[in-house]
DNA sequence: CGGGACCTTGACGGAATTCAAACCGGGTGG
DNA sequence: CCACCCGGTTTGAATTCCGTCAAGGTCCCG
């Protein structure tokens, strides 16, 4: 029994990951090309890069957005522990998005030309690739929803429950209180709505007790309600991939 | 050399798909289980649901769409023929979207469980089924990009571009003419806008002499203002997924 | 001929944007 | 140590874009 490196992955004690064999640690162990370490603040990815990478996230948070000529910018997604990046860049000639940290980061780095010897000899991770991607797909969509058709307050409320879940399913939560370390802006780029908007809003549930927030801590008052207001149907995709 | 059905699918003459080896193609025909015929107009797939199925368009365009409890809905994306529908509801526990004929359509039918198979034995197709749902996420970033950041008027002018542009891929469109199943409810609710203001503001790129229509054809009278006015920057992902 | 689905238009109201200015806490450099 | 600045937050006021309400129009189909 060798002893690889992503045997330690501290991601392997979560319960958001399957166990994997000895083979599959192997395996990936062997695919895994290097760490990138990114400080907080800074765009890892461009919109416009065909990167020869894929990344995992090991530690930290970032998110992925998207601008117009002119500056408007769209937040897609955020992204967490576990969470791959950059596939998009590796499949497709080119990324349509950038990625940026919004704390310090390490990702783990596999290099996209193993990619096919990754599908040909190791067809369960392959099949925790698609996996991942349909699960981001799902995400999106649920944004979609959100954006389109709901009202101010109902995004906000959201939002706070979507990071709230995602952090949670990685220790990153402490009861109903957890590190945001999303600007106003972040959450009005998120939301389509302006930063004014967005502050008068996130007043008003304050306001009404159903949050709080200090610096980058955010605390959920009155979980239910907030649920109620946001019209919250879970946040999807359950724990564990597999084939 | 045996005689595979799938050997004479109508979407292998298309440049948008890649050749197929004489080996994938004898996969692919076992691996597709039946045919799916459904009648314009119908929601074949459900919100909620955990289809044992994975279907391929054949012919015909449809959409998928999420729904509030309340009523409000959200167009996700259009389907056409060779897209992939729902692999979400294979992978993940849920579908979390409806689908939903808008012309008689034909699927080709796969079942779930065959999947792990087709990532055992033909890695090159498992990696085509990837390639599709980077795609799939890549197309929905650029609707919630639209959704989220762009007004009316060049919202309605992204998505003629879009469905213009998807359209021609399959050949169905003629020149900048093309056939528009689409009511101004479904354009207002993929668009997150209302039906009023859906009217209006096309009526607005009409009296511009942007785009006319009658009854299900559509025309782009003036591509070049329309692209400005969508700030449209080509439709993502090219033709070919290849390992 | 009547009904229904879809499109169209006008009037009104409201939700969200824009503009503008002040505030607050932390970091920095004189 | 204090002044200053800077990114982020907060608030008010004016504006506009878009939604809602309401009604009429058109075309197709039974």
């Amino acid at each position: 029994m060798r002893n690889h490196p992503c045997e330690r992955c501290p991601l392997r004690g979560l319960e958001l990951f399957r166990e994997f064999t000895e083979a599959e640690l192997s395996f990936v162990s062997d695919f895994k090309s290097g760490e990138l370490t990114v400080e907080k603040e800074t765009v890892f990815l461009s919109q416009g890069d065909s990167s020869p990478h894929i990344y995992t996230v090991l530690q930290g948070w970032g998110f992925r957005y998207r601008e117009l000529e002119d500056g408007r910018r769209q937040v897609l997604n955020y992204i967490f522990p576990g969470d791959l990046v950059g596939l998009q860049g590796a499949l497709l000639s080119e990324m349509e998005h950038s990625v940026a940290a919004m704390s310090d980061m390490i990702l783990c780095m596999f290099e996209r030309r193993n990619l096919e010897k990754l599908y040909k000899s190791c067809p369960s991770l392959a099949f925790d690739v698609t996996w991942l991607a349909a699960r981001e797909e799902q995400l999106l969509e649920g944004h979609l929803l959100t954006v389109g058709r709901r009202t101010a307050i109902e995004r906000i409320a959201y939002l706070i429950l979507y990071i709230h879940g995602r952090a949670s399913r990685v220790g990153m939560t402490k009861a109903d209180s957890f590190d945001m370390p999303l600007t106003q802006q972040h959450i009005a780029d998120t939301l389509g709505l302006s930063l004014v908007h967005t502050n008068k809003t996130m007043r008003r549930l304050h306001r009404d007790k159903l949050i709080s927030w200090q610096r980058n801590r955010m605390t959920i008052l009155n979980l239910d309600r907030l649920m109620e207001m946001a019209k919250w149907d879970s946040l999807p995709a359950p724990p564990r991939p597999f084939i």
